[in-house]
DNA sequence: ATTAATTTGAACTCACGAGTTCACCAACGG
DNA sequence: CCGTTGGTGAACTCGTGAGTTCAAATTAAT
């Protein structure tokens, strides 16, 4: 059936000229590599370029030949590593929303030395989470995902399990030794975290227009501080220090 | 150029047998109308049709003819009533974005009067309007105005304005009357809407993993119960009545 | 240097969907 | 009864993008 498949008449090399700078860059970026593989890590490349379009474009929009340019690769080399469209799709978003979710773990860690002063401790956890939240990857991470919750339902749960609700818990954690240090009162502390993070991720996000809009600075600051206002009005410990 | 256009020799009229049908039951089915007009309001079961479907595959993956079908209707008279795919997901988008706004702002009318049982009128309140929220329509209606964030900017700007802040504002002006009537303390109205707001939309969002899992009219209860209980410790007035 | 693994560009297949055209037709208004 | 209006199916154009193929080029390891 392929009678007119092999009209690649040998043309010359011009192409190898630009074509390879891409790829000396990507050789000499990632700094010393270990593994003696081949070539050097494409596949990095790859993916972090797909996420680059995928956001770019959303998923139906993007096409692979774009994906290819990005990462400095040909279009073959992107089937080579990846098999599919949607293979592409589900490495990026789950490469994605590892490193979103190291960015929050981050900045839950820093409620383990609360210092004296509480408010102060949660509002500053609270502002870090909100840049993390309304960061380019964040926000596109949540719109892909939100937009092909249809296609790939599973997918969702993966994304789900890996941020939102590691990040409840981790927050949940952190609550829970703050009541039993008699600075929260005691309680739900899986309630607690819920509710701090909706305090915090729903107005932020009607603020942004679902991320359509830029909120500047003065503006974040306050959403946090009204949220953590309000949580500890609901949940500090009836009686401080001094009356 | 077309060469090959006219290639339409007189076909048997089968066609118009079975073809005639689905007008017919479009004719029949919503009853007296009392419109005039040449034929029956094709555009109105063009754009439910284009909902349902745009809300079944997103804007992407839904093609023009199977949106005819679900109307019952031909390709063509689509693109008679609507020029465009573009501008028959706008018209699609902003209708259904109006009519669950008046579900949501019916429920919160209901605050109107609070009878003497506040914590009770806040939940009854909160638990229909997560019932709203997590109706198929609006599900469908946030996942694809969020789907779409990037290719029609505008539109999201538009849905917001007729939705979220709306109901913001409307529960706002409910709040504010409780404050002044001294059963919430005094404070910014539209602070503590976003805010209820918020408590109630986040958890639900959470726990539905983004509208793909159905969640238990129990467990919505819960959610409802927790919001209030933590906006009441927020936000009720000082000393009530009776100490 | 030779070899084996990869990469590359370009051209190709194939499927699908937006939007259009056209000959025909059912109902309505006069 | 007849013309007008809006609707209809089917076939068409046209563009686009996924995935494949292949000869030639490039590189890593031996």
């Amino acid at each position: 059936m392929n009678k007119g498949v092999g009209i690649l008449e040998p043309r010359s090399s011009i192409r190898s000229v630009v074509g390879y700078d891409a790829r000396m860059t990507a050789v000499t970026a990632p700094s010393g590599r270990k593994v003696p593989r081949g070539r050097i890590d494409k596949r990095q490349a790859i993916l972090d370029a797909a996420f680059t379009v995928f956001a770019r474009r959303g998923y139906g929009q993007s096409c692979v030949q774009e994906i290819a340019n990005e990462a400095g690769v040909a279009k073959p080399t992107v089937y080579n590593h990846l098999t599919d469209k949607e293979t592409l799709f589900r490495h990026a978003i789950e490469a994605a929303a590892d490193a979103v979710m190291a960015e929050n773990l981050a900045v839950v860690e820093r409620l383990r030395e609360p210092g004296d002063d509480l408010r102060a401790a949660l509002e500053d956890m609270a502002y870090r989470m909100l840049q993390v939240c309304c960061g380019e990857r964040s926000r596109a991470l949540r719109r892909l995902t939100y937009a092909q919750a249809a296609d790939f339902p599973d997918l969702i749960e993966t994304v789900q399990g890996r941020t939102a609700i590691r990040l409840g818990e981790a927050l949940a954690d952190r609550l829970a030794r703050l009541s039993l240090s008699g600075r929260l009162r005691p309680g739900d502390p899986a309630q607690a975290a819920e509710q701090l993070l909706a305090l915090l991720t729903g107005p932020m996000e009607m603020r942004s227009r679902l991320g359509t809009r830029k909120v500047s600075t003065a503006e974040t600051r306050t959403v946090a501080r009204a949220a953590v206002d309000t949580f500890l009005r609901a949940y500090e410990a009836a009686a401080p220090g001094r009356p």
